[in-house]
DNA sequence: AATATAATTCCGATAATCGGAATTAAGGCT
DNA sequence: AGCCTTAATTCCGATTATCGGAATTATATT
């Protein structure tokens, strides 16, 4: 069944992981017989699967309900990433001063499989309700940040990606490599890439990559604002802003 | 030689977990042959795991060394966790606040094994490089916001912790123990308890339980103070406040 | 270049997983 | 309330994926 049974791999954790991955923000909480068809397996293999994940601390018995939700063992699993990352620690304080100037939102992303994932994100005091926070993410073909990280990725995994990308969907590729070459050329032109209401209307972002060198793995910053429609805010001022963080972050990295 | 080779229960799924928990802030980074002498696994059998947990993207190997660390993967496992605790989302501003007011870090927790888990932090600008951050954890036994985590949780599981605690403990049990009573009556009597340098000498602080009605399992706040040896601040004050925070937090809770 | 150490691969034995079917429990409906 | 439907859980034999010792390969060290 699995595409994977090759040795040296293990189905039965890819399973377990996979069932954990079936949770988010949108649908917190699941039973076995969905997790069951969202997974494809039998229910009892699911029962099995849970029952451990429960004993491990990495699942809950949600209330009243014969229902699962994440447990906090998931949560603490990710703060050896985010306590790793010298890039974070350096840049917080400017990403939170450029957010109180810009009144936008300012962040700062990692790569995982076709998302960027945010390991930081500062917005302004009103807007505090809004959700974006550490580990949600955003889709990489679509958000300034996302062309931001690809900038970074060698030439051999990104044309991976894009071929992933390119089997996956039915047609309208076009538009979205389109996209992406503008960023890069932006980038490579000036620093930093534009992109005014792709993701979402009224979204305009900017997005800079922000990867030490010889560092493996991807990093960017974004600053993106609400703006109203029909309206151009001077973005290019606060391109500039970020392009000057990004600098004084790696002057400090050493 | 798995303890819980019991039915229900997929003993390498355990494996695959125990192997992402070796993973610390203080050790990111690990080769096989030690995760094999962590985990009492035969290098074999770790080097399969490695590379499923690789292949799913919660590990990496490390730039050039020949080890692992996390992947960004288990970054976004977490998000669900913490996007749907509205208790955290309200809470937010008037801990901001009460940072602001104090100087000290407040902070929001939860009970995961031994140990409280950061869900939300602020502290003052100017301790900004310092660590606690979500996701990361402290001894439940020890801290005031463990305490008051203790002190919602009901008495089956308490004692049930407690008793692991003594099994595994050679003796001086009865010192922590009773510092756990005396937070209890101190919470039992005013809302909170006051924790003065035991985890960590000058480090002060308050804890409260957080915990809204028929909720299945606790929640705590905490505000702790660096303090001048020798001085004793008002932490009364303090305190008054925080269990302010909490219950506009529980109305607004609904 | 040679040696030591660790990582990876191979492969047969075996024990753990798997999953169909029965059982139990919960929830919904009249 | 009691019946009925649906989901969760347990059981257990078949089988397959895991396991781990040993050989191989790769890397680091002197």
């Amino acid at each position: 069944m699995a595409i994977k049974n090759a040795k040296n791999y293990s189905s039965t954790i890819k399973s377990g992981i996979d069932l954990l991955r079936c949770f988010s923000h949108s649908e917190p909480v699941i039973g076995n017989k969905r997790l069951s068809e969202l997974l494809d397996l039998p229910p009892s293999t699911v029962a099995r699967i849970t029952n451990t994940l429960c004993e491990l601390g990495l699942l809950n018995k949600a209330p009243h309900e014969r229902k699962y939700q994440l447990g906090y063992g998931v949560l603490r699993l990710g703060y050896p990433v985010i306590a790793n990352m010298p890039e974070r620690h350096i840049a917080r304080k400017w990403m939170k001063e450029l957010t109180d100037k810009s009144l936008g939102q300012t962040s700062m992303a990692v790569l995982d499989d076709f998302d960027a994932v945010y390991v930081e994100s500062f917005r302004p005091e009103e807007q505090w309700l809004s959700t974006p926070e550490i580990g949600s993410t955003r889709p990489i073909l679509y958000t300034a940040i996302g062309h931001a990280l690809l900038y970074s990725l060698d030439k051999q995994k990104f044309q991976y990606l894009m071929n992933i990308f390119q089997e996956k969907s039915a047609g309208s590729t076009s538009e979205v490599i389109a996209g992406i070459e503008s960023s890069f050329s932006q980038i490579r032109k000036n620093g930093y890439c534009i992109i005014r209401g792709t993701y979402r209307k009224e979204l305009h972002a900017i997005g800079v990559p922000l990867t030490p060198p010889n560092h493996p793995d991807p990093i960017a910053l974004n600053l993106s604002l609400r703006v109203q429609s029909g309206k151009h805010p001077n973005l290019e001022k606060y391109a500039k802003q970020l392009i000057e963080l990004k600098q004084k972050t790696l002057a400090e990295l050493d």
